[in-house]
DNA sequence: GCCGTTTTCGGCCCGACTGTTTTCAGTCG
């Protein structure tokens, strides 16, 4: 069992004792063993019970816990509480907005016990009479649950791409299949999925109709398939699946009009034909010979989105967008200085195996010391001291001394200019007071753009997909203040935020701003998302040229070094 | 339920904000 699962599994348990009134302190270090897991580096489920002991916030009983869940995947305690609570209200603490005790109110006093009859309790202001209760309450369990429904089929791309390539395993071993290939969302790399869609050649149409049917993890929708597409849902996620069926000779141009968004289909080309009508039914042995058809040089699958590709090669016929291998350090990552997983050093090894030059750490500030680690001002000095003898034994692979430093609820910066300026570089970023109008989050962001310290821009709107929306922000005027102060902007690799979103980064580019494709990683695994941040660079027409972590170290540490002496 | 101790009990407890109150409980990061 690793440590997440163990994690999660007690802070169920705690929620569950919140709910049905338990012991305040008894569920507070079930809470706080849960986050010792949580951050724990060595792995729990290979420990016996004395160094289970020894480590902090894990007392006889918790350690206890920690085995049985090692061996049944679960505990006696937590089997029992989900006996005596009904699902739906297990399911309704996952609303943001509410918590256990007001869930506990909502089954108590009103005897709801699902979802769907909170929702209606909302439309008949039950809720907004309950005591603690009102009307801005309701309305905020409404929005969670209409938006929560609403995403429930989505897929985070990370998580589609790893079913997408099960089920293309699955499908090429059938002889029937002479080709086979992701096309749609997918291969645009859109951030999240409504359709998983593959393309298939065949010659034997009814095989393939047969062997889709055969697949238990898929549930076919009769009315909307026909012979040339079949369409169904996965299970579980309820994510839709579009599977178009087509011959060999018209493979090609089937995932291209496939895989383009509508507005790219219905553009005009040259010809006074739009994309769609000059590709349909066409025949071609390989892609390239579809932009000879458009007489257009070679889009890449990312930018066929209507927006800005068709000038962009125009313009630049051998544009470049960003390949995962131009990156050449990683910036913005956290280690056990504050709520990481791994040391400086192990974090600065990784990066070497993985053939970086450079390792930016950027740990939280301390205004979030609570709640992830933090760092007072005496850890920085620490942090620091530790870099600078890591970079004697490292070298010639360098470390650079950042920070994520909280924009506060005013937009300053959560240390005194003193302590900002011992940084190499700043990334500013907001995680508090999440609840902002239009207005105030735009000015908190542009005065922390301002300040003489920050380098980049981190999750510009906080959201976390599928999950979160962020803070509405006036994208120009921020994105106008960061042209005007020399910041760059963050897009967070991350498969959970890849914020700031694409479609704001368009504008960015057009201002010359520079792109820092970070991953904000918490453990040697987060440094892999890289990947996932360059997908959507790529979205929005992102080139090695534009991107900050794509210099080399001598030339991002002049940039670093001049940045400084500017203020 | 964990921790620390003047050690087998008593204390544990961030800060800002929201929405509900009319002084503060609940929630969040």
């Amino acid at each position: 069992m690793d440590n997440n699962s163990i994690a999660s599994t007690l802070k169920l348990t705690a929620t569950l004792l919140e709910l049905h009134d338990e012991n305040v302190f008894k569920i507070k270090a079930i809470q706080s063993a849960s986050n010792a897991v949580e951050n724990a580096t060595e792995l729990l489920g290979q420990m016996n019970v004395e160094q289970l002991s020894a480590l902090p916030y894990l007392g006889k009983s918790i350690v206890s816990k920690i085995v049985e869940i090692n061996t049944t995947g679960t505990t006696a305690e937590l089997t029992e509480l989900l006996q005596i609570t009904p699902a739906g209200v297990v399911e309704m603490l996952n609303i943001k907005g509410i918590g256990a005790k007001k869930v506990r109110t909502i089954w108590k006093e009103l005897q709801v016990e699902t979802i769907a009859d909170l929702l209606a309790a909302c439309d008949e202001n039950k809720v907004a009479a309950l005591k603690g209760f009102g009307e801005k309450t309701q309305d905020t369990i409404k929005q969670n649950i209409l938006y929560a429904q609403s995403n429930a089929h989505f897929l985070l791309y990370a998580q589609a791409e790893v079913i997408a390539a099960e089920l293309l395993t699955l499908i090429e071993k059938n002889s029937a299949v002479l080709q086979v290939a992701i096309s749609g969302e997918l291969k645009r790399k859109l951030e999240v999925i409504e359709t998983i869609a593959l393309v298939i050649a065949t010659a034997n149409q009814s095989e393939i109709a047969k062997m889709l049917a055969n697949l238990d993890f898929l549930q076919e929708d009769i009315q909307s398939s026909g012979p040339f597409t079949w369409r169904g849902r996965l299970k579980p996620s309820n994510t839709y699946v579009e599977v178009h069926i087509t011959s060999q000779d018209q493979f090609q141009s089937t995932v291209y009009l496939q895989t383009a968004a509508p507005a790219h289909l219905t553009s005009k080309l040259d010809n006074g034909k739009t994309v769609f009508q000059t590709l349909y039914n066409t025949e071609v042995k390989e892609e390239l010979e579809l932009f000879q058809k458009m007489q257009l040089p070679y889009i890449a699958p990312e930018l066929r989105e209507g927006l800005i590709e068709f000038e962009l090669v125009k313009n630049n016929p051998n544009y470049q967008l960003l390949k995962t291998e131009d990156l050449r350090g990683v910036l913005h990552n956290h280690s056990k200085y504050s709520d990481g997983a791994n040391t400086v050093e192990e974090m600065a090894m990784r990066c070497m195996e993985l053939g970086y030059e450079y390792f930016g750490i950027a740990d939280h500030s301390k205004s979030g010391n609570f709640y992830n680690g933090g760092m007072y001002e005496d850890k920085v000095v620490a942090q620091h001291k530790e870099i600078d003898e890591l970079n004697k034994k490292l070298f010639p692979f360098k470390i650079f001394k950042g920070i994520e430093v909280d924009i506060l609820a005013d937009g300053a910066l959560d240390y005194s200019d003193d302590v900002m300026a011992t940084f190499d570089y700043v990334v500013a970023s907001i995680h508090a007071n999440l609840k902002m109008n239009i207005e105030k989050a735009t000015a908190r962001t542009i005065k922390a753009i301002e300040h003489p310290s920050t380098t980049i821009l981190g999750h510009a709107s906080g959201r976390l997909l599928l999950k979160r929306e962020g803070f509405p922000l006036d994208y120009k005027k921020v994105i106008d203040a960061c042209a005007a102060n020399e910041v760059g902007i963050e897009i967070n690799a991350n498969p959970m935020r890849l914020d700031m979103d694409w479609r704001h980064v368009i504008y960015a580019l057009e201002k010359g701003i520079l792109i820092s494709i970070n991953p904000d990683a918490h453990s040697l695994a987060g440094l892999e998302d890289m990947k996932y941040g360059v997908n959507v660079g790529r979205k929005a027409g992102l080139s090695k040229e534009m991107t900050l972590n794509a210099m080399n170290g001598a030339q991002i540490q002049e940039y670093f070094l001049q940045r400084k002496a500017r203020k």
